[in-house]
DNA sequence: CCCGTACACTTGTCAGTGTCAAGATCAGCT
DNA sequence: AGCTGATCTTGACACTGACAAGTGTACGGG
């Protein structure tokens, strides 16, 4: 059971027309494939969970590809609020990058049926003009905060570079995620919480940052 | 005539056995994730392209996970053979991680049918013995590395920590690279190649590896 | 030489899938 | 009231993974 976004949801029980189809099978794209991974998303279910006819999704997002093209698209603005809300609670560009940084995993961890569309090229339309325009949205948040560290720690700073690296860890964080704790097990290691690993990092980044040419 | 050599590469044209169908089928499978995606990948396709029937396939791996999890192992098999080559062709640990990062990104880049799969838990069985095996090997092979990075520059390095970063970074790095064009050509910047970024990366990494406590 | 067994693979079938075409229903406007 | 266009349904087709049962092949012991 999840909540539409914040457009007013006309759910009409007996009605023929749904009120807001669309979002609502977003909604239900996003947590089926939560619940049970990419590959068992389809739209026949996902009409199913929404309660209309197996063909009603493919009617406003022209296909499957269609449907998690805008799944992708809400992530992507999921993303970028996150971080602008990350930003706006601290004035430290070090405390906004960890924070920022926290955002992020926790974003993927929170919402993961639209973070496994999102970087997943062969599942959505890369070419797709809203889903470019929040992608780029995102990015831009963060090129801002390292844009910042420049001005106020390091004139020569590489932005493109630093904020390529910061998103490409984060990214990687999130992959790896599942899979930390069986490696520690495994290898016999002490498992490190994901925040954890996120302050660390930071760390790393800022020595980096700071003294980078 | 028939030569009954242990080797099993031994392809029989008009012979009802195949010869070698199980490494054909993932050698087949890997191609056809490499072109059209891991959702556009069948067991009957790939039974088609190794013109055997469509239930040839299950008899050997069970089911379609049972395949990719093979795919997924061979593919982390090849990670860690890059990565011992990689640690091989220099003395500088600086340089091995900078040369072990950039076989990654190569090998995933090379082999990615098998990338897409190793990491994409609902498509494989996590618990299969010989992936977790595969893949522990290929994690230990960059352990090693940064406890050599601890040993001859920073005792106080945290080997775990910063091995997850280097991998973290290393695979989000494959998760952005089709991306990054794309970025760098919205925001009008310039965009770099993989490995100048690893280069950078790297010098970022030391910054961090031999300052951190 | 021949047979029987174990394995490798095929054939057939089932429910479930995406997509398309055509039909049904409804809201809003004139 | 009647028309129009958008919304959704129904039906069909080729495709999929999985299962069951059958067929072909190799190989070792008589």
């Amino acid at each position: 059971m999840t909540d539409t976004t914040t457009t007013p949801t006309n759910e009409r029980p007996g009605s023929y027309h749904h009120g807001d189809l669309p979002s609502v099978l977003i909604a239900a794209s996003a947590d089926l494939i939560a619940e049970r991974g990419p590959h068992a998303f389809s739209l026949r279910e996902v009409a199913r969970r929404a309660g209309v006819s197996h063909a009603a999704p493919a009617h406003h997002f022209g296909s499957a590809r269609g449907l998690l093209t805008a799944v992708a698209t809400e992530g992507f603005e999921f993303l970028e609020r996150a971080l602008s809300e990350a930003y706006e609670s601290d004035d430290d560009p070090r405390e906004q990058l960890r924070r920022g940084g926290s955002a992020y995993v926790a974003t993927a961890l929170r919402y993961p049926g639209h973070y496994a569309v999102m970087f997943a090229d062969e599942l959505h339309d890369p070419d797709d003009e809203p889903l470019v325009i929040a992608g780029c949205g995102a990015y831009e948040r963060l090129l801002e905060c390292v844009e910042r560290i420049r001005d106020q720690l390091n004139p020569d700073l590489d932005v493109e570079t630093a904020a390529t690296m910061a998103w490409a860890t984060m990214a990687g964080l999130v992959v790896l995620s599942p899979s930390l704790p069986n490696v520690a097990e495994q290898n016999e290691l002490t498992f490190r919480p994901i925040d954890e690993l996120i302050e660390r990092f930071t760390a790393f980044f800022m020595e980096g940052f700071v003294h980078a040419r």
